[in-house]
DNA sequence: AGCAAATCGTTAGCACGCTTATGGTATCGT
DNA sequence: ACGATACCATAAGCGTGCTAACGATTTGCT
């Protein structure tokens, strides 16, 4: 048993916070946070895909990638287009000007990884990575019981 | 470079989620949450505290303790209790019947902790804080720049 | 003593997770 | 053909993180 402040599941809680609000700093000049950044550079990536598609990649639920969605539409960085083989899904684009914005971000997300990652060997990232995926696998099957 | 969806950063992302849903998922029978029952358990082990020093513990910042620690005193689960000698502050204590529900609290907290940790050697767990501490380190020290 | 600065708690408002529910469209079985 | 079912996007509302700003109180300087 373990106190709370040294416990890896705290210090995973805390370092999430960390991440965002580095990233936040560095890109509120770009009015961007780190999700609307994360939708925005898979978008670069995946041109057309749909809603559902895409929160699937970031493992979010629709309603919350939704509003995400509204807020980089609202400053006209994305346009939905309705398919017209399927009336239901919108299929997401990059506007004109937002691909320098992407690669912006994409940028951001580079310098941020790497210092993060700065002096520690890549060994342990990949240790402490599949670390977590067995924490992850265990909280998962908790629930499916 | 890594892929999003492989990389550690985003499995930290997804691992705060994961704990959350678990937590709450276990816990909603008894009004509670994860930071909620974050909050009742410090106060539990540390009564008398102040609203800063909890905060402080926990690493979040006054308003949202603040928040947290209205919906525990609308549940007449704690206390705030103005201090004599400095009237700025408030102390927190539970409430009578607040101590059979920080108890079962922590026990949830212990049983997901032990689910969570289930299979995986020690020394695992403690390389993996070890280098979320680095990586924590790099993007503090990132900040003061 | 008295004014400036710091500290505590709080309010207000934003961001981004979630669940629940709903309307429109497609699909599938009979 | 058509009614049930499933699926996409969206609205509404909660929880919990944040910053900025503000009263009340204390502390500290001159």
């Amino acid at each position: 048993m373990q106190e709370v402040r040294t416990d890896l599941l705290a210090s995973v809680f805390t370092l999430v916070r960390t991440i965002r609000k580095r990233f936040d700093a560095q890109a509120s000049a770009l009015d961007m946070t780190y999700a609307r950044a994360q939708a925005l550079t898979h978008i670069s990536a995946n041109e057309g895909l749909t809603q559902t598609e895409l929160a699937g990649l970031l493992d979010i639920r629709t309603p919350t990638m939704n509003r995400t969605l509204d807020h980089l539409e609202a400053a006209h960085l994305i346009e939905r287009k309705t398919s017209r083989e399927d009336k239901r899904v919108r299929r997401l684009f990059l506007t004109p000007e937002a691909h320098s914005q992407a690669d912006r971000v994409v940028r951001f997300t580079h310098v941020l990884r790497s210092e993060a990652y700065r002096g520690i060997p890549p060994e342990d990232v990949e240790h402490a990575l599949a670390t977590l995926r067995r924490i992850e696998a265990n909280l998962d099957a908790m629930g499916n019981q």
